[in-house]
DNA sequence: TCGAGATAGATGCAAATGCATGTATCCTGA
DNA sequence: TCAGGATACATGCATTTGCATCTATCTCGA
């Protein structure tokens, strides 16, 4: 068996690496459908659960939109409107940046805080149950350390 | 530095397994923002494009609409109108499954075959482009090794 | 300083999506 | 055999999304 044919550290071929992006796309889809359907997201759907999650990852302030825009697979004005509904919910506030007067800071609002909060806990609840038992902790670092690479690749070298 | 700190063949903590999925789940939404902007999918949406790509992968009499909706993340309703859309552009046929009068099998058209093997190469070629430089073969591999094994035990063991 | 182009975000509008429900078909046990 | 429930998919309808475009602000070079 040679270097290539068990995958060794090689330039990777077009397919393999098509291949790969299948395959955590896949994992992808099958978790999250299955995520999503945890009635912890029926009081909030699992999208403007992530911008209050991406919120509460960043430095006290806030974040602007085209900040938050990256972190969600959304468009710009989809992005807004969702924003928008969390505002009019209470969980978050909306003001002009001060340096720059296009910009618009989003912030947690207290309720916004424990809500994220309190749907978070089950949330990683549902995460562990689901993966539990599916990869031991080596694994899962490895899967970790991966990923966290080929998303800092991606934006790094592909800006959008 | 013990086992459990570099993170060896331990069962995982919840945290752990939260963080792999986080990692991953960027990850995804990272390269996905990236792909959906190609110009291949133009002409057709990501997600039809995936359910032409689907079809390409499977037995030639095609798939129940319920199995496609095991590989998109689409409610049922959803995918159901998103086949109808392809079957009025001609890419896809639905015809009543054989053995079971509730089923719809949905097959591809010549048509259909021909726009997913277009599409898939511009595709394959976008995704080895952002891709490219990542990670090396082996990483490759063993990303996705775990990546198939993280879906096949959420399948296996949580049916939705 | 000014004006052209770039950037941030909002908005009108058509298309896509999901939820709840409807219809048809299938299965199971009495 | 057949009634009750389950399953597969379709459909009405309100919500969400994305595209195109708009406004406001910023930046930079002449």
């Amino acid at each position: 068996m040679t270097a290539t044919e068990r995958g060794g550290a090689h330039v990777p071929s077009v397919r393999e690496t098509a291949e790969a992006w299948e395959s955590l796309f896949r994992a992808q889809v099958a978790v999250m459908r299955r995520l999503q359907s945890d009635p912890a997201f029926r009081e909030l759907g699992i999208k403007e659960y992530d911008v209050l999650f991406t919120l509460t990852q960043c430095p006290e302030g806030g974040l602007r939109l085209n900040e938050l825009n990256d972190h969600v697979l959304l468009a710009q004005s989809s992005l807004s409107r969702l924003v928008e509904r969390l505002e009019r919910k209470g969980l978050v506030t909306r003001r002009s940046a001060p340096d720059d007067g296009r910009g618009t800071l989003i912030a947690l609002t207290e309720a916004g805080w424990e809500t994220q909060r309190r749907i978070g806990r089950a949330h990683v609840r549902e995460i562990a149950r689901l993966l539990g038992g599916a990869l031991d902790g080596g694994e899962l670092a490895e899967l970790t350390q991966l990923t966290a690479r080929l998303r800092d690749h991606v934006v790094e070298h592909h800006p959008l």
